[in-house]
DNA sequence: ACGAAATCACTAACATGTTAGCAGTATCGG
DNA sequence: CCGATACTGCTAACATGTTAGTGATTTCGT
């Protein structure tokens, strides 16, 4: 369904030229947020089952991955690295906590800062959830190809470059 | 912040090898589905506003708009269309009918069936506010430069049409 | 030292995303 | 004709995203 080779074309002439004024300037260029949130979906929809199998959501395991590869924590420095704003953030910490995925403890030099650390828990799920992850991964690479997918990798990383330039 | 630059390696290695298992093959992919979602995140944190100025939200404006290019549609074609699940939809739709958005029929061939139309108020809405997006875009590309854009175009487009081939 | 400004985590109010499941309607097989 | 099946839009329960704003701190300028 839709054209999805050319990009930067006029999509389609507005039908409905009836009441207002339809310029035909209106949306003349593809929708590229849109675009990469469809390329997402299309990937979390894999992804998702295997997380939630183990009583995880998406943004949990962005979390517990990144307390995995980094150590322990703060609460700022977790929202800037998983793409999560602080109001999300307090709410799904709490859960996790809640749910024994987590530790929280505060500095003594600053007490308004928050250090998160994984629980053993949590560093158990880990080990298993993630060759999952890993096996499911490979079956995508194959499917849509290794060049295709070093490709988006890079293209991707390079309009991200270029967007955090100057924000 | 970040390499941004390599792709396929492994991001880095567990400080906290104490507890567990700590395999090192553990996630050595880099996150796809995190890096779309950081590039869609940094295009629309300068849309959202615009929408948001006139009253919409960025799902509103993907179904105004998809309206407008196409016509009339049902509820289903536009689920599929806006990437929205159709739960989300029930809701939206609810709430833009509320605001004289849309208005809602169903045809006598299906009663099953909905079929969601563009008001007058909604049609005015799009001219003022697509320029404003527009002049935003231009914006964008010309920060990125025109070559890394249609290049991001390209590279998803592609990885889209390898995920869509057997979902 | 001391008051203004910046930070951090959080809450509130609302819109959306996910999963599961449901009632009404259409379609198909026999 | 009629029951099994599939489809459509919907609700329910819950987790998350957005925007605005707050209380508790720290930091900075003077």
């Amino acid at each position: 369904m839709q054209t999805a080779s050319r990009a930067h074309q006029p999509a389609a002439r507005n039908r409905t030229a009836s009441t207002a004024s339809a310029d035909p300037s209106a949306l003349s260029y593809r929708n590229l947020p849109m675009l990469l949130l469809q390329a997402r979906e299309r990937m979390m929809v894999r992804f998702r089952p295997i997380l939630g199998a183990h009583g995880l959501t998406e943004q949990q395991w962005r979390i517990i991955r990144a307390l995995n590869e980094r150590g322990p924590l703060e609460s700022r420095h977790i929202a800037d690295l998983c793409s999560l704003s602080t109001p999300s953030l307090a709410g799904i910490l709490g859960r996790m906590h809640e749910a024994g995925l987590i530790s929280k403890s505060q500095p003594r030099h600053d007490r308004r800062r928050l250090r998160i650390a994984l629980t053993a828990r949590s560093t158990r799920l880990i080990g298993k959830i993630s060759s999952e992850l890993q096996a499911t991964y490979v079956e995508i690479e194959r499917t849509v190809g290794t060049a295709t997918l070093a490709d988006a990798y890079r293209a991707v990383d390079a309009l991200l470059a270029g967007l955090k330039s100057r924000g």
